[in-house]
DNA sequence: TTCTTTATATAACACTTGTTATATTATAAA
DNA sequence: TTTATAATATAACAAGTGTTATATAAAGAA
């Protein structure tokens, strides 16, 4: 019989998603994760078929806190509809900086693009009901307000602005305001 | 005396910008730079002090390019003022995206934020003429274009979107005519 | 107790990095 | 022609990477 369990893949996991969280994709290295365990680099090797495995781990779990974030501030009310996650996205990249780049900023040519269709057609359907848009006119408002929100997002998440929260909400609202205004008055292609 | 030189500062910089817009920043190493030129590694270091030294200099040639594409783009009347520098920022996005990323996606918590103010100012100042906006409405407008303007030069960099010309241009069009709409209705701090 | 199993530790491997010590060698002055 | 100079090339170093071969040892079965 073998000797008990010092290292679960849990622990291997829960290690190498702090190195990422505190210190970037970089410091993901096996000497790493070991000195943070207190032990050899060869239990990363019996739980994960190789490094690679182990960082694709960490990439789901990164977004499994992503969504779960989201997902209670959806809940919370703190935020009208149309821009709670928008808010969520952006208050993820100021708290997590390190797992928005992994994300959100990492190369994705010809990857799937997996920006939750569904909840964008959910936000897509409040806005139109609340504003007697048409598809494409809410569509499109939703577009511009999402890449507003990556930006803003990004701007954080590199330090470039100093996040106040008071400010990015400002400019969410005075987007969708003004925006709004914009699409209500356009002809937009009708689907 | 010593024999000619074969290997110049400029050479060993052009290969190693070259090296970082075709493969990215972590292509740039010794032994890349000196198998582009054909020659040993030591050239490198009797050029430059060392490697963060050659990497400081791709930075600042980068830049140069960036500033010289936006110049250029000002000057030609391609688009209106209030779009122009805004669509050169996301054509050097798509046509540099490694560049790009050097510049503009790395952490710069800390750094000064060299966002050329004086060029901002000139446009704010236009925008104010044309429209009748006070100076905190016309800065209101034109940061958060400026938010949404990094928001898709990022997307595009990062291959997340498919670049289209008339798609970018007509977001930065509703963008501002909506924003517009919306600034000038709204009471700015006097400044 | 002895033995089998296997999770872990140790240590080595092949490779890549920046950097430097040493050896060559082309050039022009002497 | 000889010689001093310095720009290269060669080769090595230390440090760091992922990965693997081997050794150790803990835990229950026999």
């Amino acid at each position: 019989m073998p000797p008990k369990v010092k290292v679960t893949r849990d622990d291997i996991l829960d290690a190498a998603l702090a190195l990422v969280r505190e210190e970037g994709t970089e410091a993901l290295t096996t000497r790493a994760v070991a000195a943070r365990l207190k032990c050899s680099t060869q239990p990363i090797f019996s739980n994960f078929p190789n490094m690679d495995g182990l960082r694709r781990a960490v990439l789901e779990k990164a977004y499994a806190m992503y969504a779960q974030r989201t997902f209670a501030a959806m809940q919370s009310g703190r935020f009208p509809p149309y821009k709670a996650s928008g808010m969520a996205y952006i208050e993820f990249a100021v708290d997590e900086p390190q797992l928005f780049k992994l994300l959100y900023m990492r190369d994705r040519t010809g990857k799937e693009k997996n920006d939750d269709t569904a909840e964008s057609e959910k936000i897509i359907a409040v806005m139109r009901e609340r504003n007697g848009l048409s598809y494409d006119q809410a569509r499109q408002l939703h577009t511009v307000l999402w890449v507003l929100v990556h930006g803003l997002a990004v701007m954080y998440a590199t330090g470039f602005q100093e996040y106040k929260a008071e400010e990015a909400s400002e400019i969410l609202t005075d987007a969708y305001l003004g925006l709004l205004g914009r699409f209500q008055n356009k002809e937009g292609v009708v689907k």
